[in-house]
RNA sequence: GGGAGCAUAGCUCAGUUGGUUUAGAGCAUCUGCCUUACAAGCAGAGGGUCCGCGGUUCGAACCCGUGUGCUCCCA
């Protein structure tokens, strides 16, 4: 079979994907064996494959691809988050463009469109995952709005409300005036703003003059204050100060009014209020601002809510009642400049937060939310972190996750969306409310605590959803079913989960809750490690993010370097927790390794049709010629064995250790260095000379031993070079690894020795300007001829030389080259530059002598030699006694030239 | 404002209880090779004030303090 000249992963990939499909090998079900489950952080619906994912998935396939390949049965449940408020944002700009407002539809006919979306594009990502290879179990697709799911969702709803850990609290929202909806604050986009900054007098009670405003004096008759939004006047409840602020002390708890109403405030301190900014005097405004609300709790403070849901004016402000708050805004500074209670006016640029949806200023608004309280939850879930039961990859992270815990907020759950879970709550006119599964049960539970009977057309069911992570949190038991259909026998064999991969950003909205939904509902852990992947950045340091557009078209990255290639770029240099710089750069090295492991191939595939016959024996491969395996063979097999053997263990551990990048680095390393460059071309014959059958079997079966390390990595060129070296019965993808055999570390150290002397003989070659094709005659000196006759042979090859020679004295006209004790001399026919051969020797000697002198300095401190720890002496003694020989030998070279 | 983390070669990163030959790898660079698997390659080489300062220690890239710069999360 002919071979391309390059490798061509695109139909390639297409093809074994398939097969593995094909032969159900991603399919689990619960056996005698050991469980290996990952559940994938459900990406959202809507969502298309970016380079997070891409990492993030990456590193769940190649987990999953190990487990399976250990004997573990390995199952990893895809599935996608319905994403309430990124989907159902989508969902109105889509119908915005069809002229449809979402005001104008009907909850109903509204969801029926969302599902309609759902349904058209909620399957994109999944099918995206597929060309990646990631080997997932398909058969198990959940999506967190299934109909048992919702169920269970709604269920939990209703437990923690019994249990007390749900309740209706009031929470300063961001509100959309126009969509009049909240807003995430994911959803507000801060803009800098040129605005005006009002410097309002307030008149302060106790003033004795007629007119305190015009004859009056600051901090006596008035109190100014500066302010950019100055229609929230009428919902002032304090005025605050901080109280080192000399100009004010003598205000604490005195009073003033607030302008055009007259009503009467109190003047607080308080560290909040920073002293160089406006007056020093903050006008506090409870139902209108973040930080003010805040002040507002801590000091009992009215609240005055003065808007309506559309940004109206509300009874509550007395004045302007009705009329649009920029409209009131205008109109209450010419009112107040009439009443003379405007000192001056500042231009003024600062940082308003604008609706991504409708693009009008948002309104800080204070409103009935449901919350769960977390304290009683999260305390299992600290101690299971910080004890272990649940390792984090990597341990920094246990320090913020201890931190948020420890301080944990409740968490407001309701969202004022209609895609998601609806709240079980129902209320009657009279705003008594009732949590429950359906109107009927509603209803009785309203009416058993009520004297008016109420019917069922007189309750409503709350409009609002759930955030999105109240659902999500439920997702690796709830994925086996294991709250709708409890303890059956899948959640009890795959729960709980073994690890889960995500990004830190998320640690606290899904990875704690799933911990304390874990042992909420489950009694027992989700996962036993969680590996934190870095975040994707692009090559300027930013986050690759939809909004910045810098992040690559994945597919098209696989179109043109593969799928493997991807996985390789993404991979090589991403160790957990740390963020990743993207580069393609990193693509183009996959991609050239692909390349590389298939010129390895036609390499082995060309040797295949020359595979030596047994002298005496005509037509039968020559299976017994074990014997006549060549000198270089020889060694060359029994090293490679121990490498495989050595790398196969450092992997292991590696992968234990969640240490992926490392690991492919070593595989890499194996294959380019050790296996391509060093393996192949010691043990390649001639040109169009005959390959030894021993040598050419046992190379075949480290090659298909080298796929099988790196298929967890690079999944597809693996399967297809392991099928092509030789007629398979199996498939690698399910291929089981053989226990791992301890290495030979004499073999080892010998090859080092001969890697070492090739390299520095070939160095002295190219210093030397002896050209590649020229041989030359090598002449060893060394008091260990053993240890280099048994890689004599592939040092002639690889240094090209014709001839070697051992000898016990200085070779004359030669260019030496000293290894440790031994040295070589070079024998050419070209003409020796003895200065550079001299200036070569000195500059070694002088290293030799800064190390010697290093290690002397050490060796000379009495402190030293009493307190470190033998093994460090005698390994210093040791460095000292190798650095003088070597010294030695470089002096009698000297001498010679 | 509160919290967490990061800083090592031109770039991206390793450096696993402080001692492993005066700090390692990949990419990039330079030199020489179109050698018969691979120029998306081969053979070599150069390149570092381990962010600054101070401390602990016989010994610090590693531990402690401090300064600077960057990043993320929460408000």
């Amino acid at each position: 079979m002919e071979l391309s000249k390059n490798y061509l992963p695109t139909p390639i990939e297409s093809k074994w994907y398939e097969h593995w499909i094909s032969k159900n090998y991603f399919a689990s079900k619960p056996d005698e064996r050991e469980s290996y489950t990952i559940v994938i952080p459900p990406p959202n619906v809507t969502g298309v494959l970016h380079m997070g994912h891409c990492l993030n998935n990456t590193i769940q396939d190649i987990l999953i691809r190990r487990a399976r390949m250990q004997g573990k049965n390995a199952c990893w449940v895809p599935g996608t988050d319905h994403a309430s408020i990124a989907t159902e944002a989508k969902v109105v700009a889509m119908l915005r463009e069809k002229g449809i407002a979402k005001s104008s539809l009907s909850r109903e006919e509204f969801l029926q469109y969302a599902w309609e979306w759902k349904e058209k594009y909620g399957g994109i990502i999944l099918q995206q995952l597929r060309k990646m290879g990631c080997s997932l179990d398909w058969d198990r697709t959940s999506f967190t709005m299934d109909p048992d799911y919702y169920d269970s969702v709604i269920n939990v709803f209703i437990d923690l409300y019994k249990k007390g850990h749900i309740y209706r609290g009031k929470r300063m929202i961001n509100w959309d005036v126009r969509a009049k909806t909240a807003l995430s604050d994911e959803e507000v986009i801060y803009k800098e703003v040129q605005s005006k900054l009002y410097y309002v007098k307030y008149v302060l009670e106790g003033s004795t003059l007629a007119n305190p405003l015009t004859e009056g004096k600051n901090g006596v008759d008035f109190i100014t204050i500066a302010t950019v939004r100055p229609e929230t006047i009428l919902g002032d409840s304090a005025i605050c100060v901080n109280p080192n602020d000399e100009r004010y002390k003598h205000l604490h708890g005195k009073h003033a009014y607030v302008p055009l109403l007259n009503r009467k405030i109190q003047i607080i301190p308080d560290e909040y209020v920073t002293l160089d900014f406006g007056t020093g005097a903050l006008k506090v405004t409870p139902a209108h601002d973040m930080n003010d609300y805040q002040l507002g709790q801590k000091y009992n403070l009215e609240i005055i809510d003065t808007m309506n849901d559309d940004g109206t004016m509300s009874e509550a402000a007395q004045l302007y009642v009705g009329e649009e708050r920029f409209a009131v805004r205008k109109k209450i500074v010419t009112d107040l400049e009439a009443a003379n209670h405007i000192h001056k006016i500042e231009e003024y640029t600062n940082q308003v937060g604008f609706s991504e949806r409708t693009d009008v200023v948002v309104e800080p608004r204070l409103s009935l939310q449901w919350w769960v309280s977390m304290k009683e939850l999260a305390t299992p879930a600290l101690g299971a972190v910080m004890n272990d039961d649940i390792h984090f990859h990597p341990a920094k992270f246990k320090n913020l996750y201890r931190h948020w815990m420890e301080n944990i907020k409740d968490w407001c759950i309701s969202r004022q969306l209609w895609w998601g879970h609806r709240i079980p709550a129902w209320y009657a006119p009279d705003g008594s409310f009732a949590v429950a599964r359906t109107a009927e049960e509603g209803l009785a539970q309203i009416n058993s605590n009520s004297e008016k009977q109420w019917t069922l057309a007189d309750i409503r069911q709350d409009d609002d959803c759930l955030d999105t992570w109240f659902s999500s949190w439920l997702w690796p038991f709830e994925v086996f079913k294991g709250l709708s259909d409890p303890g059956n026998k899948e959640v009890s064999y795959y729960y709980p989960t073994s690890t889960l991969v995500t990004a830190p950003e998320i640690i606290f909205f899904w990875v704690a809750r799933m911990i304390m939904a874990g042992y909420e509902y489950k009694q027992e852990q989700p996962f036993r490690d969680v590996y934190f992947t870095g975040i994707v950045r692009d090559k300027q340091g930013r986050k690759m993010s939809k909004s910045l557009g810098n992040s690559p078209d994945l597919l098209g990255l696989i179109d043109q370097y593969g799928a493997d290639a991807v996985r390789f770029g993404i991979m090589i240099a991403s160790p957990a927790g740390n963020d990743i710089l993207f580069d393609e750069s990193a693509l183009e090295q996959g991609r050239n390794f692909n390349n590389k492991l298939w010129n390895a191939l036609k390499l082995v595939k060309m040797w295949e049709s020359r595979i030596a016959t047994n002298a005496s024996a005509s037509g039968t491969a020559g299976t017994t010629a074990a014997a006549k395996v060549p000198a270089e063979g020889q060694f060359a097999l029994n090293w490679f064995k121990q490498r495989l053997n050595q790398v196969s263990a450092e992997v292991d551990t590696m992968l234990t250790q969640f240490r992926l990048s490392e690991a492919l680095k070593t595989i890499y390393s194996l294959i380019w260095d050790d296996f391509c460059s060093w393996y192949l071309e010691w043990v390649k014959p001639g040109f169009e000379q005959p390959i030894d059958p021993v040598v050419y079997h046992k190379t075949v079966q480290y090659f298909e031993h080298l796929m099988q390390l790196l298929h967890p990595f690079m999944p597809f060129i693996t399967e297809e070079i392991y099928h092509l070296l030789n007629e398979q019965t199996d498939d690698l993808c399910v291929k089981q690894y053989p226990a791992i055999s301890p290495a030979d570390t004499d073999v080892l150290a010998s090859g080092e020795l001969l890697k070492q002397v090739i390299t520095a003989l070939r160095d002295a070659r190219n210093k030397n300007q002896i050209k590649p094709k020229e041989t030359i005659r090598l002449h060893i000196q060394t008091n260990d001829q053993a240890a280099y006759q048994l890689i004599e042979a592939i040092l002639m090859k690889q240094v090209n030389a014709d001839s070697v020679q051992y000898t016990t004295a200085t070779v004359a006209n030669t260019i030496v080259v000293n290894i440790e004790k031994d040295k070589f001399y070079i024998e050419a026919e070209k003409q020796l530059d003895t200065a550079a051969i001299k200036a070569g020797l000195l500059k070694d000697l002088a290293y030799e002598q800064n190390f010697l002198a290093s290690v002397m300095k050490k060796l000379s401190n009495e402190k030293f030699v009493q307190n470190a720890k033998p093994e460090v002496i005698a390994l210093e003694r040791k460095k000292q006694a190798d650095a003088e020989a070597r010294i030695q030998t470089i002096e009698e070279s000297l001498k010679t030239v």
